[in-house]
DNA sequence: CTGCCTCGAGTTCG
DNA sequence: CTCGAGGCAG
């Protein structure tokens, strides 16, 4: 197999010419590819000729170049990374983490300048990515080594895998034949290019959904992501991974003579690297505050993650006089968003029971900021995944708050471990009533099966004067605590038989707020049929089922009378539904309570047939973002009393996305399936038109 | 039986 | 908002 002899040989010259050619062809269907996203052959014309260069390298060895595209894939697996030092060392930026940070910065340039504060100072405001910044030489215009920052001073030297990206160009010198590709700018003879490398969402996302297939644990955050796959011996598996990079100046090099920052840029674009097109030349601080702003409103748009602006002064003269200080430029500054991601410790880990006797684990931590915001607890949701993430108490975790609300625990920070961590175990009974546990078989929740526990008839009661329940003004989680905790009440039914007086005695409460709660549980008094039994807080039966319910029986007593078959076929509801409702009626405490409730005068009006109107019914409603004539809850009521459906998720089966202020990620599904988006105007119009 | 499509339930902070 | 799981169509 080995064709030792074939490597000594001269190859012909036609051969040598014609890799030549390919090389070169090769490489600036990559510019296009990669830089510019125009190719302009095929995929398939491209892999032809990679091939034929394959082939060509394969039979003379002696031909493959280091700016061969071969080169890109294929290098054997290293056992380490050898260290790489910096012509110039790559240096930290100062942060700024506020506008008046920002100001002092301008301020003190220009006293440093020598410039009157009034003057307005030119800057580059460029987005920070938020990635793995690494150097890349080129030498006589040939890539020759690429390598992580590393201390500043010597980083590890990546060149295997840094060529597997597309977008770093392995020669930058002019494609022979291409007019367009001769720079302005000569190539120098030994250079050092700073980028940023980092990975789009859509690719973070794909590489830990295939790490999840494989039981692999996955990457906190795209940063993350990249780092480890540019840290990877085996450059194949980096090649899997598409990562790209932006670069934004220069280190080391010999001849450059530019006059401004923005000039590098130009330079470096015309040299075919990609450079970030976000980018804004100002004039004085203030234009470069305008800009930080804007893209903090817009950084979801962007497709990756940006941690900020780097600011730069343009003139490279004035850089060259104010110098550096310690490790970092006085003539930059790094404007820092709000971190969406923080670490912090895990204290504890409690357990609490909801409504339906759900045991959750609730991670206490120490206090920190995420995203503007101090967080200190974050769901765990079950023992699994606790397990899944291995979470044990005293551990140092990241959090970060999913779709920019809630606080979710992403993974442990396992090198901070002392081994004084202790594993979390599920309590084998209720921790509040001391009731028994059950998990049932493939199940992930655990629940305390007393149906008398106190944590569960509060989580009742609660949900039962809920505005999307009963609605009783007033009466919020905390009066409900209180009026338990007096003996007010042990059921919703005893609600209706609180008494002025009852009221008054509660702490924090004057005679006129007595009355309000007095007459807003009167008012609630006359409801619909479809809140009354969404009140009850039947399992499995949340706001939708409840109206089917109600549209389908007519009564109360209809649907307490109805047989498990007959409640089964109701659509939506099939056997385990059908088996909740019926065993939730057979209760003697519930049937006590009705009791109560029906003499205390709760009443629901006749469930009154609409006349439908053609044009709602059988439309699906999606209702996102916020609306400004009505409520989120009177929109989807308004639909469905004509007839439509309103759901909450947007699927292909979705008829009319209706798209407030603010709409988010149900927006962008609604675009890419194709679903019809409509403003609140238009659907005010289809409702108010005849 | 499998794979959507929905709904239900639990949750954070200001 | 996200996960888990019930319902239902194929």
């Amino acid at each position: 197999m080995e064709q030792t002899n074939l490597f000594d040989q001269e190859p012909p010259r036609e051969v040598k010419e014609r890799a030549e050619v390919l090389r070169s062809e090769i490489n600036k269907h990559n510019y296009y590819y990669y830089i510019l996203d125009a190719p302009i052959i095929s995929d398939a014309e491209y892999d032809k000729l990679l091939r034929e260069l394959q082939d060509i390298e394969a039979r003379y060895p002696s031909l493959i170049t280091p700016d061969s595209p071969t080169q890109r894939v294929g290098a054997a697996p290293q056992t380490a990374f050898q260290t790489h030092e910096h012509r110039q060392p790559m240096l930290s930026l100062a942060n700024a983490f506020s506008e008046d940070e920002l100001r002092g910065f301008d301020a003190r340039v220009k006293r440093m300048l020598g410039i009157d504060n009034g003057e307005n100072l030119e800057y580059v405001a460029e987005l920070k990515i938020d990635g793995l910044a690494v150097s890349l030489t080129y030498e006589n215009g040939i890539f020759i080594v690429g390598a992580t920052r590393g201390d500043g001073y010597r980083g590890e030297n990546i060149t295997a895998n840094l060529r597997t990206i597309g977008s770093i160009p392995l020669n930058i010198n002019p494609i022979p034949g291409e007019e367009g590709t001769a720079s302005i700018y000569p190539v120098p003879r030994f250079a050092e290019i700073r980028g940023e490398v980092f990975l789009l969402h859509e690719e973070f996302q794909r590489i830990n959904e295939e790490r999840t297939e494989r039981g692999e644990p996955t990457f906190a955050n795209p940063r993350n992501a990249a780092a480890g796959s540019v840290r990877q011996l085996d450059p194949k598996v980096t090649a899997r991974r598409k990562l790209d990079i932006f670069c934004y100046g220069i280190g080391y090099v010999e001849n450059g003579g530019w006059k401004t920052h923005y000039e590098i840029l130009s330079a470096l674009m015309s040299w075919r690297f990609k450079v970030n097109p976000n980018i804004r030349l100002c004039n004085g601080i203030d234009e470069v505050w305008d800009f930080c702003q804007e893209w903090h409103d817009k950084r979801e748009t962007l497709g990756y993650d940006i941690d900020g602006v780097v600011v730069k002064v343009n003139s490279i003269d004035y850089q060259e006089r104010l110098g550096y200080v310690a490790r970092s430029p006085r003539w930059a500054i790094a404007f820092k968003y709000p971190a969406r991601q923080a670490t912090t410790v895990v204290r504890d880990i409690i357990v609490q029971v909801g409504r339906t006797g759900a045991l959750t684990p609730v991670a206490y931590m120490d206090p920190v900021e995420v995203g503007g915001v101090k967080v200190m607890r974050a769901t765990l949701h079950n023992e699994d995944e606790i397990r899944r993430k291995g979470i044990k108490i005293g551990d140092t975790v990241v959090i970060q708050r999913a779709g920019d609300v809630i606080p979710e625990v992403v993974e442990v920070v396992t090198e901070k471990r002392d081994g004084d961590e202790i594993e979390f175990e599920m309590p084998k009974f209720c921790p509040v009533c001391g009731g028994d546990v059950e998990k049932p078989e493939g199940e992930a929740v655990a629940r305390c099966i007393n149906i008398a526990c106190p944590a569960q008839l509060r989580e009742n009661i609660r949900h039962f004067a809920s505005r999307e329940a009963m609605n009783i003004e007033g009466m919020g989680p905390s009066l409900v605590d209180r009026l338990i905790d007096a003996n007010l009440i042990r059921d919703p039914g005893d609600i209706y038989y609180l008494k002025q007086e009852d009221l008054e005695g509660i702490e924090r409460m004057g005679e006129k707020s007595a009355a309000n709660i007095i007459a807003a549980i009167e008012r609630s008094k006359n409801t619909t049929l479809a809140r009354f039994i969404y009140a009850l807080g039947i399992r499995h039966v949340g706001e939708r089922t409840a109206q089917v319910l109600a549209k389908h029986f007519g009564s109360l007593e209809r649907i307490q009378q109805a047989s498990v078959e007959e409640l089964a076929q109701v659509p939506d509801v099939g056997p385990v539904v059908a088996q909740s409702i019926a065993r939730f009626f057979a209760e003697e405490h519930v049937k006590n309570v009705l009791k109560k409730l029906r003499e205390a005068g709760v009443r629901t009006e006749p469930v009154t047939v609409q006349k439908e109107r053609t044009e709602f019914s059988g439309k699906t409603f999606v209702f996102t973002g916020g609306l400004e004539t009505m409520t989120r809850d009177e929109a989807e009521e308004l639909v469905v009393k004509l007839g439509g459906k309103a759901s909450s998720s947007v699927s292909k089966s979705t008829d009319y996305v209706v798209a407030g202020e603010k709409a988010g990620s149900k927006l962008e599904k609604a675009r890419n399936l194709g679903v019809t988006v409509i403003s609140e105007q238009e659907f005010l119009d289809m409702v108010g038109q005849k």
